[in-house]
DNA sequence: GTCTATAGATGGATAGAC
DNA sequence: GTCTATCCATCTATAGAC
């Protein structure tokens, strides 16, 4: 065997190996954030991140593997942060937190990733984008990974006792609907119909308005 | 017409062609609205149409052109009915619908489409899954053709003239993406979640339910 | 371990026969 | 006009050089 080891460059066994993995990760979040999946290749990927064509291969198995990772870290970081905050509402009111409070939790989190002055605004793109885009094997998670909706489904239940449990589902369904159409066209859309007078910027009154929509249709 | 029994390869000069080319546009319709543009290829379009390969390109140009005819021709039907819904209730009420009215004619076209016993239910996901999926051209489109969404917002503005203009144009935007989520997987999602208890099959019911919900939102 | 070269498959589009 | 055969670009994945 021969023995080199002394004069390797850098010690690239194990850090380089993982800045380059994130290398990749980071650039194809990215990439299929802004562009969709379908129309993001390996070769833009190994070409945004520097490194070579066959890393996506060599790190992640495939672009399918590549992509799914990267939707399972980002949704689960995301529904943590989610269930973090109402957990934390329901401690402060005495376990039974309000519809607003609940909203807000839901709501929250992603608005914060989304404003502009974050460095998640990029995985949240990703996010919603990979729910209507996502392949088979996602949907598929997407669908039986409703643990944490049911979280938020029994306390809203909880909250409106006197509300028949179809009710809430529905509602909830709509509330999603709310937060899944926070992509960056639909924004520039609204933006462009106003004549310019909405601002996304202000993440707090937006958070605002979503939630003085989303309650009142709740209490209704 | 009257037509018993002559010759079986008849004047195929304009019939069949307009034949040929409706195929083609109701398969890749289909399928689009099943499994995604870029998920379906000209060979998957043209067996499904059971036409010769040619054809996409013969009638249509290209796989895009295809695509974008098939999405002006729907949005354009759809939103003229929209139109119409609202000029009636705006007769009806004396020039100055109430919210609900204004609500209701955005709300029931798409809904109808969508119901399960209607022909159009796939040209509502075709719908849908453009708005998301659609390549630059069509974006472009969407973000151009807001006029359609002003008569809206306008009469949504005369309906709640006490309402800043800037709030008007973003509770419509939450109720844009109420109806953006009416997708075969979140309805599907929203399915599983409830344990089965929902149902949209009754689109009067779900009809009901998304006006009384974004009523509330706006008179917040 | 990294990177090049290439295999292997599939796609959109089209020329040319009829 | 219809349809087959084919071109050529592009993609993912991988073998093999270093």
């Amino acid at each position: 065997m021969t023995d080199p080891l002394t004069q390797d460059p850098p010690e690239a066994t194990e850090e380089a190996q993982a800045a380059t993995k994130q290398a990749v990760f980071n650039a194809a979040e990215r990439l299929f954030a802004l562009h969709g999946f379908q129309n993001v290749s390996v070769r833009d990927i190994t070409a945004e991140a520097k490194v070579n064509l066959a890393s996506v291969n060599y790190h992640f198995g495939s672009k399918d593997s590549l992509l799914f990772e990267i939707f399972r870290k980002r949704t689960a970081e995301l529904n943590r942060e989610r269930a973090r905050m109402l957990h934390e509402a329901a401690a402060q009111d005495g376990a039974k937190p309000t519809v607003r409070d609940i909203l807000r939790a839901y709501f929250t989190p992603p608005l914060r990733w989304a404003s502009p002055d974050n460095d998640r605004r990029i995985s949240m793109q990703f996010i919603i984008r990979a729910r209507s885009e996502g392949n088979a094997e996602m949907r598929e998670v997407l669908r039986n990974d409703v643990s944490h909706l049911e979280r938020f489904a029994n306390a809203l239940m909880a909250a409106r006792p006197d509300l028949p449990k179809e009710d809430v589902y529905w509602r909830l369904h709509f509330v999603l609907g709310m937060i899944h159409n926070n992509r960056f066209a639909e924004f520039d859309r609204l933006h462009h119909l106003s004549g310019g007078i909405t601002r996304e910027q202000d993440v707090e009154r937006l958070l605002s308005r979503m939630l003085d929509f989303a309650e009142a249709g709740f209490m209704a």
